[in-house]
DNA sequence: ACAAATAACGTAAACGTTTGCGTAAAACAA
DNA sequence: TTGTTTTACGCAAACGTTTACGTTATTTGT
């Protein structure tokens, strides 16, 4: 496995190992002859460049690190290949690390990847606890979230516009005639949902309707967590006649719990989710949400912070990005 | 941005940055005493080891490839976080890379990761071309392949029993009393393909039935491909009482044309899948189908590639593990 | 034709670690 | 005590690049 190096290049071409260097990074300070000749010397003995030892003394090593808190969610997985593929095609590469929704192994990737050496991060944050402890973290790599969490933080965010998404979501299914909407969230210490539960409370003042609000205890957005919740929530009287749920994988658990109950959607109440990932698309979810356009988020965090690596002294820039109404067959109307 | 460095820690202490090394390190020589006090002033000065540095003398960077077709399939997406949450434990990061189930592309990504000096690779194969240019590169770095594509090369690989596993699912429907059975599976250009067709094929004569088989021309197997070849399928004269597929998504592309084709399942046609992707779970979807054992598979490449990394010279040792049948309500017994 | 500018390449330092070797002091054995 | 081993540390080379600077040969300007 011991590889050839410039130095081996060099004493077989005979000249010195920075001319070698200069033939391969493309330096102008060399004769095309020489260059063609030591790049054929190259492909001859099948040197690749170290870029270990280029980042060493360039001080830069073209590695984003990732933090998500899983891939096992359809629209972190989806974004992350978003991302990567985006990074790659601008010259770098992405370290992802799971934090597993702990706050703590956020914070603990972030610094194993300080010390990796990337040139920036890309955080998918967990929620917003007190983050004393990130902000250490920030001011030692340029850094983006993809998330409304970090608004109080100097650093750059891209994200979709949470607040608007939910009243959309809302004066949608108000629309339909619904005036009996549960709100069904995850756990409110995040930004993100706090933004979405005050859509959901904004439009319904507007529009003179009762809230109605059931909150999980956990911030995962998982079909086990809507599953569990919603199964609570059929098994006692209940009198709205529509669910709108924080995330589409809350409402696919919803779902599941519904079809348990016995409970037909949506003939016998309308369900809402967000985020469109897709598989709300198949016909036997048929999920209506509100969509997160993520390939925009992708090459846009990107860009970011690929700007802000460039120029650190620039001022921050944040991205709030327009939700979509994606109408399907999961909410039924109940005009008299 | 600047850092702090060992030769910081150092002049601060009044020793050598030698000592500072061996005190962050671990090293035995070196007293307790003066290691306390070291690592005291690193903590006050915020010092974090630079792993480029020293990877650059070590001649290792704690750093696995991993090349993957998509994470849009949940099953390689599934994959992926386990292998790199157990990646990171056993004290390696994980630079995911996705090759969009492109062959060219595949070898891009590969020589791009032998570049980045990464310590193995480990590669989730697409199919199974002329892979002469393939072994140019796992001669360079160690590399353990999640198929039964690679059986021909000298590498490790982990897999499912992809042969036993159709066997299993056809033995199965069988069971149910299904003489009719149409194998809907991926192009052949891959072994794992072939062997779950084999496996399929096997079975079939074992049992006295006629195989009959029903291929897509794209090695994708993605919901898409299993949406349009089922469409065409539906819409022409067909008697067969079960479809067995060759991926869940497939099946699940399968179960929407059959949706809009008013073909009930399991009512109509029988359907299974294989992979086991969490969705398939879902009441709605509620598939019956091969279990692979997904972080058996996740944690068995990184043990047998950091094997392979410590000890190059070891013997390759291929790992199949045994499938197993999840039967859920998309088949339905046939008996008279 | 001669000075000045430029092109092409070599020299060597630097990036931040690890580690083999050398050495002084401390500990131990006799 | 003296000799030997051990402990704890410093010195300096090495890992494979990039690049500022120096130098020579060539070109350009007048």
């Amino acid at each position: 496995m011991a590889s050839v190096t410039l130095k081996d290049v060099a004493k077989v071409a005979g000249v010195s190992y920075a001319t070698v260097s200069r033939a391969v990074s493309g330096s102008p300070e060399i004769s095309e002859e020489t260059r063609r000749r030591i790049l054929k010397i190259c492909k001859e003995m099948g040197y690749t460049p170290n870029s270990i030892a280029r980042s060493m003394v360039k001080r830069c090593t073209n590695i984003l690190g990732l933090i998500v808190p899983s891939l096992n969610n359809p629209f972190m997985s989806e974004l992350t290949a978003d991302l990567e593929i985006y990074a790659r095609n601008r010259g770098y590469n992405l370290m992802a690390c799971n934090s597993s929704y702990d706050h703590d192994l956020e914070l603990e990737v972030f610094s194993l990847l300080i010390g990796r050496q990337v040139d920036g991060v890309i955080m998918i944050p967990v929620g917003h606890e007190p983050y004393e402890s990130l902000s250490a973290l920030t001011k030692q790599v340029p850094t983006v979230f993809i998330s409304e969490n970090m608004q109080d933080y100097p650093e750059n965010y891209v994200s979709v516009d949470n607040y608007r998404g939910m009243q959309i979501a809302t004066e949608y299914l108000f629309s339909l005639g619904h005036r009996d909407i549960l709100y069904f969230g995850a756990r409110s210490d995040s930004k993100t949902h706090e933004l979405r539960l005050d859509g959901y409370l904004s439009s319904c003042e507007k529009l003179g309707m009762t809230p109605h609000v059931l909150r999980s205890t956990y911030s995962r957005s998982s079909r086990e967590v809507g599953y569990a919740l919603a199964g609570e929530y059929f098994s006692r009287p209940h009198q709205e006649t529509a669910i709108l749920c924080s995330a589409d994988m809350l409402a696919i658990g919803v779902k599941q719990a519904a079809y348990e109950a016995g409970i037909r959607i949506p003939k016998d109440v309308s369900l809402m989710g967000f985020d469109n990932i897709s598989f709300s698309a198949l016909p036997e979810i048929d999920l209506t949400t509100i969509n997160q356009p993520t390939q925009q988020m992708a090459t846009s965090a990107v860009d970011m912070l690929l700007d802000h690596i460039r120029d650190p002294e620039a001022e921050r820039t944040n991205l709030i990005l327009p939700p979509s109404l994606i109408e399907r067959k999961s909410c039924r109307s109940v005009r008299a």
